[in-house]
RNA sequence: AGGCCCGUAGCUCAGUCUGGUUAGAGCGCUACCUUGACACGGUAGAGGUCAACGGUUCGAGUCCGUUCGGGCCUACCA
């Protein structure tokens, strides 16, 4: 019986939901195709991590939509899985490792060391082992990830759970880079990388982070040759000099005209290097002449490659010196540097140093400044892929919101460049390159070849490295369908309706899938991309572990209940921009929750009361089997209620699904908020209490109690989407027939569209303006507990009647003790007439008046109807507003000025009769 | 170097695209209320020259321009 406590604990109900519904495979696609289908892929969290705070909003935002479009009776598949991070779970593998053969380090350094001894020992353990324990992790954390899935409730579709690795999803991935190879779209070539020393592999453009940083500008003096003067360079990395075989000016440049062609000889070298022209060189910047070192920069690459001149390697893979370097040889890069500076000025050759503040690449994952690095590596051309990736958001086959993404997203696809996709990395794809051992041909294929197509024989060795992770990632929403077996998910679900990602991987992600969706599938991989916020703290400062300054889901989600949490999340999720988070935000949506709770708590009570027959009777009637509510005919007194009630929910169902349409999470919580607590709890609940806490026996199902069970219950319907647990607990907790079922499976918006009732919320209004004004008058008067009497006055026939007829309600919602309904107006000469539009009102026998505080509010009053008048009359008395502005805008202002003036000539009236 | 976003109540933000009532919300604050769902509650209230300046317009928080302040992104300036 009624042991509901009066406090809701979520942790008492969220668990076990969260376990049935994953165990009865409740959001299983059933792939029907009587129905809409709706798909969305998750973007697939890395198996390194665990989900934080900016997941949590991801997946609540996924679950609201996925949620609302199954109680819309769609076919959703919300499909699950997580991409296998190759560099960074290689690193945490390594780190592992590390640990585990030094236990004993401590310190900040320990890091660090277990890194470079894990590293060490990956290579002694050997590829095998290696992954062996990559797999272990990716089990491990995997798990992980999949509960925290399952307690936040999201809706996924856990029999279609995938993996970037799998099997299948391997073969998909091989199968793209042989057919882009074999068209001519993947190539291997020599070219400047960006080479990370720590993690020892390339990276690509978009995994080099950018920093500003104080340097220097050294200008150092190259003789020429023939003994007759020098060239100045300006450069901020002099110990790669050791490798220029060029010097470059521009060709227009007059300073240089006689320089071009002549040879100088490199400083510390000794070597005769040629002065070359490109046009590359800006004559503006620094001396107007560079210096080329086509092996440790892509500038100079370039114009190595246009002017044929050699490239010498003089930094190694850990950016030590090489041989080339000579004397430097075996040197770090900056104890180079220094060494380099020091030789250079006892030699007079360096002119001047500047300071200067450049900006240096460092490496995502690790942080180590990346070295460009002339290496042999594959590469996707990109501009091929863009131009459909292009022209596929610009004609609108694929939508991307909010709007500026659009831009943002068309501006990197226009300026794109090749992509280095292969790692020099074990956790991975290996890339299905073979060379024979005979001829060294290289031959690329679906599996390893039996023997070589032009030597014929029959020994080859694989490429060692592996795939950029993200070149796997790109084909999510197709490889996980099954692609390129045209299996029954990939004809039903793709491609995919949705996909919501993050602005930091639109790039990474998001632009790749679109053009690998394109090239592969002849199709968008999606129909629209939402991007969502970030999620900041309170101070809007990015949050981070250093920081100290991380909301941790899970915490926050079982100190004050996942419900709390995504409501929290989602009425801060105003698109395009950044969410300011803290833990009063979901405190006070755990209140909003516990208000649910009471409501709930109230009327399951007040049902115990009711005899069986009736609470059978109630379960009948609260099945949708025609998918549409409207209000039951009542007593005059509670039909207005009601019909109010369901016309709300009428309109608040239609605003909260336009809302959802376009992302707009923040508006459709909140109107869902302000229904249920100041439209529900704090008028409908309050307007039939009376009716539904008499404990009289009745003997059928009253309309009264059909209506408001009714009503609760498509309130919950609106509700579920961003409160998944509470609402499906309460909804069980109503009568039900069938114990199994779920509200998330339950129609969305249960009030019929015919509940619509523009009358009864007028009618409403007014007795609520009728409550509110009373109320007002007995704080002004510091009466709230005495219950006064009033009268009330109307010129309108019908506001009698409606008054009439609602007496009861009125006194006991005002707490007054008695209510005089008079036809007229209220005599003006009475001290405390309060002048509404339609109706006066007037408490009588008032004694304890505060004359001073009156007049102080009647003044105030008087200043702000005053300001708002004459701001009417301005623009009433203005010809070009009459002339210009539409008719109802005229009109509404006449209407203002009227309704103003009365108002003003009441107040100033009853300051009058103060004085 | 280019580009983008933001500046509205003490705090966090809606509202600006599509100009037109007396500019809203949550939290916080003040007063009153232990009324039989809820003090994670109820009732009422205080609090804003919408960053500044100029322009367009009958009318600007909203459109345009400039400035100031804050944040972000892209880029091969050696």
């Amino acid at each position: 019986m009624t042991d509901i406590p009066k406090v809701y604990s979520p942790e008492t109900i969220e668990p076990s939901w969260a376990e049935r519904w994953a165990a009865q495979e409740l959001y299983r696609a059933t792939g029907d195709p009587a129905r809409r289908r709706f798909s969305l892929a998750i973007p697939p969290p890395n198996v390194t991590g665990s989900l934080h705070i900016g997941h949590m909003l991801e997946h609540t935002e996924i679950d609201i939509l996925m949620r609302w479009h199954r109680m819309r009776g769609e076919d959703v598949l919300w499909l699950p899985g997580m991409d296998h991070a190759s560099i960074a779970t290689q690193m945490i593998v390594e780190r592992e490792i590390g640990r585990e053969a030094l236990p004993a380090l401590e310190g900040p350094d320990a890091m660090r060391r277990w890194q470079m001894e894990g590293q060490r020992l990956r290579l002694e353990m050997g590829r095998e082992k290696f992954l062996e324990r990559c797999w272990q992790w990716k089990e491990e954390s995997g798990g992980t990830i999949r509960k925290q899935l399952v307690r936040l409730g999201a809706s996924v579709d856990w029999s279609r759970e995938r993996f970037t690795m799998d099997a299948d999803y391997s073969r998909s991935v091989v199968e793209v880079f042989v057919r882009l190879y074999e068209e001519g779209l993947i190539y291997r070539g020599d070219y400047v990388v960006n080479w990370c020393p720590r993690c020892q592999t390339a990276v690509s453009d978009l995994e080099v982070v950018h920093e500003e940083r104080a340097g220097h500008l050294w200008f150092i003096r190259y003789p020429f040759e023939d003994g007759s003067g020098s060239i100045t360079v300006a450069t901020t990395r002099p110990e790669t000099l050791l490798g220029d075989t060029a010097v470059a000016v521009n060709p227009k440049d007059a300073r240089y005209q006689k320089a071009a062609g002549r040879r100088v000889i490199l400083p510390l070298m000794n070597r005769a290097i040629p002065v070359v022209a490109d046009e590359m060189v800006d004559p503006e910047f620094g001396t107007g002449a560079v210096k080329v070192t086509p092996a440790h920069d892509p500038n100079d690459f370039e114009i190595a490659q246009r002017r044929h001149l050699p490239a010498l390697r003089i930094l190694d893979e850990e950016a030590r010196m090489t041989a080339e370097a000579g004397p430097y040889r075996g040197l770090d890069r900056y104890a180079a540097r220094e060494a380099v500076l020091r030789d250079l000025k006892a030699a007079n050759l360096l002119e001047k140093t500047e300071d200067y503040v450049l900006s240096i690449g460092a490496c995502q994952r690790c942080k180590s400044i990346v070295e460009p690095l002339l290496s042999k590596q594959w590469f996707m051309k990109m501009r091929p892929l863009a131009g459909p990736a292009i022209r596929a958001v610009e004609q609108g086959q694929i939508s991307i919101t909010p709007d500026h993404y659009r831009k943002i997203y068309l501006d990197w696809m226009n300026n794109i460049h090749d992509w280095c996709i292969s790692r020099q990395l074990w956790w991975g794809h290996s890339i299905p390159a073979w060379t024979c051992n005979g001829c060294g041909e290289l031959i690329v294929a679906r599996e390893a070849p039996a023997e070589c197509r032009r030597c014929r024989k029959n020994a080859f060795r694989q490429d060692p490295d592996v795939l950029d992770t993200w070149f796997s990632s790109g084909l999510w929403p197709f490889a996980t369908l099954g692609w390129p077996e045209p299996t029954p998910d990939l004809i039903r679900f793709y491609p995919n309706d949705l996909m919501i990602m993050g602005f930091d991987i639109l790039f990474f992600w998001g632009a790749r899938m679109i053009m690998l969706g394109l090239k592969l599938t002849k199709n968008a991989p999606f129909r629209k991309l939402h991007i969502h916020a970030l999620v900041r703290d309170a101070e809007r400062q990015k949050m981070s572990k250093t920081k100290g300054n991380v909301i941790d889901p899970l915490e926050v989600t079982e100190k004050y209940g996942t419900d709390a949490v995504r409501f929290a999340l989602a009425i801060s999720a105003a698109p395009g921009t950044d969410i300011a988070f803290s833990t009063e935000k979901i405190e006070s949506y755990r209140a909003f929750a516990n208000k649910i709770w009471n409501a709930a708590r109230f009327i399951l009570m007040n049902l115990e009361k009711l005899p069986a027959r009736i609470r059978d009777d109630l379960a009948q009637a609260l099945e949708p089997k025609e998918r549409s509510f409207s209000p039951a005919p009542n007593s005059e007194q509670l039909a207005l209620a009601d019909r109010w009630v369901f016309s709300r929910l009428a309109a608040v169902s239609g605003e909260i699904e336009a809302a959802l349409a376009e992302y707009r999470f923040h508006e459709a919580a909140y109107l869902a908020y302000h229904f249920f607590w100041h439209e529900f709890c704090d008028w409908y609940l309050e307007w039939v209490k009376p009716e539904i806490t008499r404990a009289d026996s009745a003997e059928s199902l009253s309309p009264a109690w059909l209506n408001l069970a009714r009503a609760f219950q498509a309130s919950l319907h609106l509700l579920h989407p961003f409160m998944p647990f509470i609402t499906e607990e309460l909804w069980h907790r109503l009568p039900r027939e069938a114990a199994d079922a779920s509200i998330s499976l339950a129609p969305f918006a249960l009030a019929a569209e015919e509940a619509l009732d523009r009358e009864a919320e007028a009618d409403f209004g007014v007795l609520r303006d009728l409550v509110v004004t009373a109320r007002n008058a007995e704080a002004d008067a510091g009466l709230q507990k005495q219950k006064p009497h009033a009268r009330v006055a109307s010129e309108e026939t019908e506001l009698i009647g409606l008054f009439e007829t609602h007496r009861e309600t009125v006194l006991r919602l005002a707490g007054l003790g008695g209510l005089e309904i008079e036809r007229g107006k209220l005599p003006a000469d009475v001290s405390g007439t309060v002048a509404g539009a339609r109706f006066d009102f007037l408490l009588v026998d008032v004694r304890a008046v505060d004359h001073h505080a009156e007049r102080a509010r009647l003044e105030k009053e008087k200043d702000k109807l005053g300001e708002a008048l004459a701001r009417a009359e301005q623009q009433l008395s203005n010809e070009g507003f009459l002339r210009r502005a539409p008719r109802e805008v005229v009109e509404g202002a006449e209407r203002r000025r009227a309704e103003l003036t009365d108002q003003l000539r009441k107040v100033a009236e009853a300051l009058e009769r103060l004085n």
